[in-house]
DNA sequence: ATGCAGTTGCAAACGATTTGCGATAAATGC
DNA sequence: GCATTTATCGCAAATCGTTTGCAACTGCAT
């Protein structure tokens, strides 16, 4: 597992060379992201965060998430029930497979589908800027335990 | 181009067959939405059919929507900056590729991509149910001519 | 025509997110 | 360290898109 202390440290130097300032409730939101494995959204940021500081408000999650997301630190994403959800952005890309019936998010990519989106785009006249792909499924059967690569 | 008033009095049918009713309100927003060739929101579609008539609320848009929806008669569609769009239903799949400059919305489908959703769904142990895919991007700047160059 | 739902318009309620404000606390300089 | 500047915070109020309770209304089946 890697440092999460020397994540946050490099953040904190990212955000003086852009005049911010590295809080107690950045560093602490920083943590729970760090330490979440999930999507979690803005209250649920916070409740966890609460926990460890509960002087903290809401609204300074809501302002946090958008400095973390301006500087790169964090990636945002809106699944079908439209709330904000959040991950850090330490990882490759990836695309969503959401299960409707848990709820729960797998990660995958697929270069293959990233060419062709750019092939698309190409033969519209546009060049991709970013996209949005999720796939909303139900388990089918357990997945097979071999040759299966779900990057996390 | 297939009847508007066609397609109006077919869904007639099928709602009476739901226990619903054709009133006034609905007729009017499904002929807004039929002339409609791009992805108007709830408001959107509120200002051209008040137009033709002023008792109309809004949120009898938003209810209608919803009916519609289910019924199949239209598609809801939430882009990045997450309110609801809506398309009426009578056209093939596809999905969407937004220019990010003008807000324009481009169609288009990709048979390869969708096998490689199915695939990799599949191999992550799931069946697609939906998706949702969308590409944001920016037209590229028509090739440059000899020794002509515009500045930026 | 009559009557029972399904529908409507209106205003109030909603939930997620944003913002104005006075108080607080990080950086910076001394 | 200690003061100074000003970014940030907590809180409550404000937005915004969308939903809903309710009383009046209107399809439409009989």
């Amino acid at each position: 597992m890697k440092g999460i202390d020397q994540r946050v440290e490099a953040f904190e130097d990212q955000l003086r060379k852009a005049g911010l300032r590295m809080t107690q409730q950045r560093r602490l939101i920083l943590r729970v992201l760090a330490q979440a494995d999930d999507h979690p959204d803005a209250k649920g940021i916070f409740t966890r965060a609460f926990a460890h500081d509960p002087t903290l408000s809401l609204s300074t999650v809501y302002r946090t998430m958008k400095v973390l997301e301006t500087q790169g630190a964090i990636e945002r994403h809106a699944f079908e029930d439209g709330v904000s959800r959040y991950e850090h952005a330490d990882q490759a890309h990836h695309d969503h497979l959401i299960d409707i019936e848990t709820g729960a998010v797998v990660e995958f990519s697929s270069p293959e589908i990233e060419a062709l989106q750019a092939k698309i785009a190409a033969e519209l006249g546009y060049e991709i800027v970013r996209h949005r792909l999720e796939l909303y499924g139900r388990k089918t059967r357990p997945a097979r335990r071999k040759g299966v690569r779900k990057d996390a």
